[in-house]
DNA sequence: GTGGTCTAGACCACC
DNA sequence: GTGGTCTAGACCACC
């Protein structure tokens, strides 16, 4: 969990894309625990409330479920993750081609990065 | 010119950034003047001195030619752009590789991805 | 240091030449240390903006290495060192046939001048 | 006759010497008339008191004579002119000596700059 | 302590 | 008008 947040964005938001990813990641296991509100707040820095807001929130979106005396699960379902995981990958894409489009790149420069990154990523 | 500066960046390098960027993008023409010193500080509402310091920078890496006088302009050299190009182009290209990386994409998934992003640049 | 600069050229400029020159004389050894900008800019009475324009400019030759919070140093590199030898001499050597050239000596007055120069230098 | 004169030091000491080094230079010619005082000091912008000096002192020192009405020729010994030509051959000299000395030059070094200067000069 | 960056404002040279 | 240089002084990051 990065302990240094954007100070411009709700931290309660950054939390909740820490979850996301880091599940995604297979950092932590669908159909596994979370670390307790109490904990992940002492970990982070983080006020209780705060976290306890993001885990309401995963609730909320169905990412986790939280049962009173057992502490918060990851989802055990697959898709609901690989929802994530394709929300993320767009977002990816997205923040790329604005990058990219305005360059003026040629042709075969698309085409040579496409490449480099096909290999960099499938390494 | 952007008015709003990463803070915890140099003004200077993202001053330097973003002239090479609108020059790439054709924003400035190869061979084109640039707005004097004084100008771009006015617009930008950065120092003198400090816009000062970018142009100095400029012009030591051959991106633009000042004359006292006269002025700052452009490298007329298409060669030069181009290789701005590709370096921007690099550093977008790996922003994204890590950004991608970790997501465990399945290979369809990533030629998706390759193919949106083909599309959309191509546009 | 010299505390007497030539008003018409600028400052930092003929800081860079003292430094290069001490260097070559063996006054700052070769990966020794050279004094912080703020010593050196007190002791010369030049203002320390523009002892670290002088230090960024030999940074940028390669000529001294700085490490924020542990000063600057000459280059280990006795090759480097010897590149500006070589450049001090040639500008001597320049200056020096310069103010000769138009004399009209003859072949036996620059025979005679070049062996007490070769004397004197051998010394 | 140079415009610009070193302001720390005395003008006519100047005036003075560029005289000696244009006669040297065969600029002037040895028994050939000079111009007036009245001449020089409007081309030089120099008052004409001050060239007045510059030629009495140059007369004192035997270098050109002044007859009234005649105004001013070079001596026209040879052997006078010589004794100049060897003074400031000798001025150079030690200032080349002075500028090299401390270089620490290899034998190699100081031997290559001498037959270089050899080759510039007698070109 | 060290260097890095920035602002503010001055004066100069070149045009 | 243009850029080039310098001073003065501030605040920051790294050590």
């Amino acid at each position: 969990m990065p302990l240094d947040f954007d100070p411009t964005r709700p931290i309660y938001l950054q939390i909740i894309e820490a979850v996301k990813k880091r599940t995604v990641q297979g950092i932590y296991q669908a159909g596994g625990p979370l670390p307790s509100v109490r904990e992940m707040a002492k970990e982070t820095g983080v006020n209780p409330n705060t976290m306890s807001r993001a885990y309401m929130e995963l609730e909320r979106e169905g990412f986790i479920t939280t049962r009173r005396g057992e502490g918060s699960s990851i989802t055990k379902s697959a898709k609901r993750i690989d929802r994530e995981r394709r929300t993320l990958a767009r977002a990816a894409r997205d923040r790329f081609v604005a990058e990219i489009r305005d360059l003026a790149l040629s042709r075969d420069q698309i085409d040579d990065l496409l490449r480099e990154i096909l290999e960099e990523v499938t390494l």
